[in-house]
DNA sequence: CTGACGATTCACT
DNA sequence: GTGAATCGTCAGC
């Protein structure tokens, strides 16, 4: 297992580093309790020329100046006042891009994971859209900010790949207040995967297995 | 200071 | 499919 390194997160295509992450192992790690899971579901956050990005237009709060910092940073922020949602930034300081981890594959602590949830057995939903991937984790706001180069929120990788065919690209979930941006592919999957989350949705849309080659890249408003 | 609301989940119909 | 839970954040006054 390598920990994913500096240059990953800075990367400048969002779309891609979201493709890349499928697969990738994600590790927290405190109190000597160690927690894995294999990131099958994510969502892409192209900055400030995203209407569904919370750094659209460059708005800058104390909130979202997090998404500002160097890629490879963690943003976490509470949703719905209950939900705590893990975000990847990436790109170069100062380019709030991010990308929401949605749902994981348990692989190792599965134990502490069924403590944090409060379930007595795994099944599908344990790490499945992204307040339960926070709560399996043990993840939480105050880890917002967090640098994931460090021991306790990281990425790694091992053996697994993927082939391109096995990546499907939908629309995101819950952001319908983005308007016509609402409808870009930038939801990311693991085909046939069980983990993934609001499998309803789904209804085999039209698969954009390159989404990221249409990567709108203007920084104007 | 106030009010509206959200990158959600779960139980229930 | 519908609605409740629940609170930090943010715009507006």
């Amino acid at each position: 297992m390598e920990k994913v390194d500096l240059g990953f997160y800075e990367r400048t295509n969002v779309l891609k580093i979201a493709n890349d992450l499928l697969g990738k192992l994600m590790v927290t790690s405190w109190n000597g309790k160690q927690s894995i899971g294999r990131i099958v579901e994510v969502e892409a956050y192209n900055g400030i020329v995203d209407k569904a990005s919370h750094a659209f237009g460059g708005r800058r709060t104390s909130r979202t100046e997090i998404m500002y910092g160097r890629g490879g940073t963690a943003y976490v922020y509470l949703c719905y006042g209950i939900h705590h949602l893990f975000n990847i930034v990436t790109n170069k300081r100062d380019i709030p891009h991010a990308v929401l981890i949605r749902a994981l594959e348990p692989v190792e602590g599965i134990d502490l994971m069924l403590q944090r949830t409060g379930k007595v057995k795994v099944d599908h939903s344990l790490a499945s859209g992204p307040g339960n991937v926070s709560k399996a984790m043990g993840i939480l706001t105050r880890h917002s900010g967090e640098d994931l180069l460090g021991k306790q929120i990281f990425l790694a990788y091992d053996n697994f790949s993927l082939r391109k065919s096995e990546i499907i690209a939908t629309s995101r979930i819950g952001v319908d207040y983005a308007a016509e941006d609402a409808l870009l592919p930038y939801r990311f999957f693991i085909w046939n995967n069980v983990y993934v989350s609001a499998k309803k949705s789904l209804e085999v849309v039209g698969v954009e297995k390159r989404a990221y080659k249409s990567i709108p890249s203007k920084q104007s408003i």
